[in-house]
DNA sequence: ATCTATCAATTGAACGTTCATTCTAGTAGC
DNA sequence: GCTACTAGAATGAACGTTCAATTGATAGAT
């Protein structure tokens, strides 16, 4: 894959999650795309098989952001406890700072684009197993409560979530100290 | 409105509930509610405007569903943990137990559908603001951290509409004793 | 260096389908 | 006979997708 296709795609990738923020999956026409995007729809259509693939390959680019920005550079000498803070005060950010991302990932998540048993690709790439491996390692070694992981994930990003939705919809002002309180909050909850 | 009136109304939202569930909202043509309800399309318009209206109608008419449920007898003897444990456990029984209404809602409110501005109607709805509410009681009392209410309501709806979604899409098979230990994680965090 | 062959990349008009909505006609209850 | 309700074919706009035609880039042959 040439630069010259990377940005092809890119550029669509980034022109289609503005449009689907603004008027969602389909009041986003194939044209509009095309046109935001500066190419032809032919040209999409080369690139994707379909609408449908397309929004599945920004699914799996969006995840692959979400989790390389989440995961990078964790110094291994801090404690479980400021990991776990870092974590999900990135996690927060991402979102935040990537509102197109977090709206079409939302989006997504609770439509039947989703489906729940197309996961394989998704498997290795999905951002909740490497969540889930961290949780798993607070568990073994006494830093977390030993229940479910789903329980404890469900605590920590549903409520994160929620937090996130709350700002980018104009609910509460965003500021780091409610960043801070929540996942304190969640810390204290899940914490052994 | 008679009671004819009312039954097509819960018809033709039951129907639409269930094809948008399976479908989402673009999937659902209004042909197929109007088969599925057995009614006319025609008759669909006699009631509603537009299929947007119908959708509007749709997640008001869930709202107070959910608010009905939540709030019913609440037995004001009980100490407020009580009250705290039996309002979410309703909550999460509520969306388990009408998949389809969780559903919707879910794709509604991330939907452009969900116009943030346009909820002067569903203020005096809302359910949230019932369980703000309720938190607020908790804060005033001495119960709950005094922190911004928003702050401990994405701590609460969050975590449990994320355990709700893992029920649904089959990550966790349901377990009471994960909703109590769920809400108890919760609550472990939001308490004083 | 020039020519040629090959294939990837790009274009956008045209196509066929789908769908929300409208319209006209008919029915039931009062 | 009047009003509220029901019916479903017809309408027309919008949309995803296709396709024939064109350009650009690369590599091998001369």
């Amino acid at each position: 894959m040439n630069v010259q296709l990377i940005d092809k795609r890119e550029g669509i990738f980034s022109a289609t999650l503005t449009l689907i923020h603004e008027n969602g999956f389909h009041g986003t026409a194939m044209s509009m795309i095309a046109k935001k995007s500066n190419v032809s729809i032919g040209t999409i259509y080369h690139y994707f098989p379909s609408k449908d693939n397309l929004i599945q390959e920004i699914y799996y680019h969006c995840k692959n952001e979400l989790y390389n920005y989440i995961f990078e550079t964790i110094d291994k000498n801090d404690s479980y406890k400021s990991h776990f803070f870092i974590i999900f005060q990135r996690f927060t950010d991402f979102y935040l700072k990537n509102v197109d991302m977090f709206s079409f990932m939302e989006q997504f998540y609770s439509s039947p684009y989703n489906d729940h048993s197309y996961d394989e690709k998704s498997k290795y790439l999905c951002h909740d197993n490497k969540i889930y491996d961290f949780l798993m390692e607070g568990i073994h070694s006494g830093q977390l409560k030993d229940k479910n992981v789903h329980i404890l994930s469900s605590a920590c990003i549903g409520g994160l979530v929620s937090f996130a939705k709350k700002v980018l919809y104009g609910k509460v002002e965003y500021k780091e100290q409610y960043l801070t309180e929540i996942i304190d909050i969640i810390w204290t909850g899940v914490k052994k």
